[in-house]
DNA sequence: TGAATCATGTAAACAGTTACATGATTGG
DNA sequence: CCAATCATGTAACTGTTTACATGATTCA
């Protein structure tokens, strides 16, 4: 399911010629301000990195076919100590757009694309051992997430609060549930693993 | 991250020529006994499905590819009242390379892909009730999904009985525990979002 | 009669990745 | 001096998908 036309798993919206999945990443950005590929780049990494992360090539690529499509404009900032470069702005058409692609849900239900539970179900091919160590490799990069989230939290606002950032809050709390419950799991699988010798 | 030359976060393992995510799924099923390309698509559907569902005509693709590569045998069955059919079965060559495929851990963290999430986190381009309507609809996935998981998973034994099956249960497991966190989630995301008006 | 199931494949498209190329500037 | 950062892109590849094609049999 690498997803390919795949959209991974984004059916066709009831639009003709729906976003791709990394203009709508991209557009959301240029939503929230004026970037460069760069920026982008570096965004990407730090924001929405955990559930969606294009290559910088990826990115540059995706820039120019959003311009072409009318959905953002480009400017070129002249720079004294560094490269020059180009900001995008995101446009009328382009917000219409990505509006269209978030309320078009997606009808299929969930990443169903999990290389690691893959290699748990066949774990019979292999030792005990082998499946620990990658239960517990997981339940680490887990622990650091929640560790990263928690410290995060903070700056997006309790509900209520002045400069509440709500939707961001909320994805934030999903991947706090989500490492939670792995770590659950990995705790219990590893005590059932050990027993299996 | 479509997921293309991707194998979606599947990095370079140290064996050169390493299997793709469809092959392995595939040869690890095959290890599980003898079936058709029919058998395995069925299979595939009710199975490995949570986390690997490879389109049919990419299951037909890989299996005379997995014999070119000496890690299964076709085998043609002559069947009177239905088409006759090619069954394929796991070689050692095969077993190893699987095994391979299992022991070399993804280098990558987690799918990093989920075009839902992104809906959710560029909510304030659209109205509330479009986001709950997404959250909602995820809840009520995760419930049918654990309600199946509830009925499938007497039948793989648990911990301690005779015909335990630990690896599938453990994943269904983890079925469990993440879709129990989507429900976590979504209960008070729905709530956040009922005060935003 | 016709829809569903069994059974197998081909052809074309595609989103996204890796690898590579280039070059200036900053900072240790 | 050299590594890291800023900055942008091209070329080639790829794993997988969608759409299509074919045909027999079962069952309502």
């Amino acid at each position: 399911m690498d997803h390919t036309k795949q959209q991974h798993g984004e059916g066709q919206g009831p639009t003709p010629d729906l976003l791709t999945t990394t203009e709508a990443a991209i557009l959301g950005l240029l939503g929230l301000g004026e970037f460069s590929g760069y920026d982008l780049s570096r965004n990407v990494e730090t924001g929405i990195g955990m559930f969606w992360s294009p290559a910088q090539s990826g990115i540059y690529a995706v820039l120019p076919r959003l311009v072409e499509k009318g959905y953002a404009t480009a400017r070129t900032v002249a720079q004294e100590r560094r490269p020059d470069k180009q900001v995008y702005r995101i446009t009328d058409p382009g917000r219409e757009a990505l509006r269209g692609w978030i309320e078009s849900g997606p009808p299929e239900p969930d990443p169903a694309y999990n290389p690691f539970l893959l290699r748990v179900y066949f774990g019979a091919e292999t030792t005990p051992d082998v499946v620990s160590g990658h239960v517990e490799a997981r339940k680490r990069e887990a622990e650091e997430r929640i560790a990263l989230l928690r410290e995060l939290k903070p700056a997006l606002g309790g509900s209520g609060t002045p400069a509440s950032e709500p939707y961001r809050r909320f994805v934030l709390d999903w991947g706090l549930q989500y490492y939670e419950a792995v770590v659950r799991w990995a705790d219990a699988t590893l005590a059932e693993l050990r027993e299996l010798d």
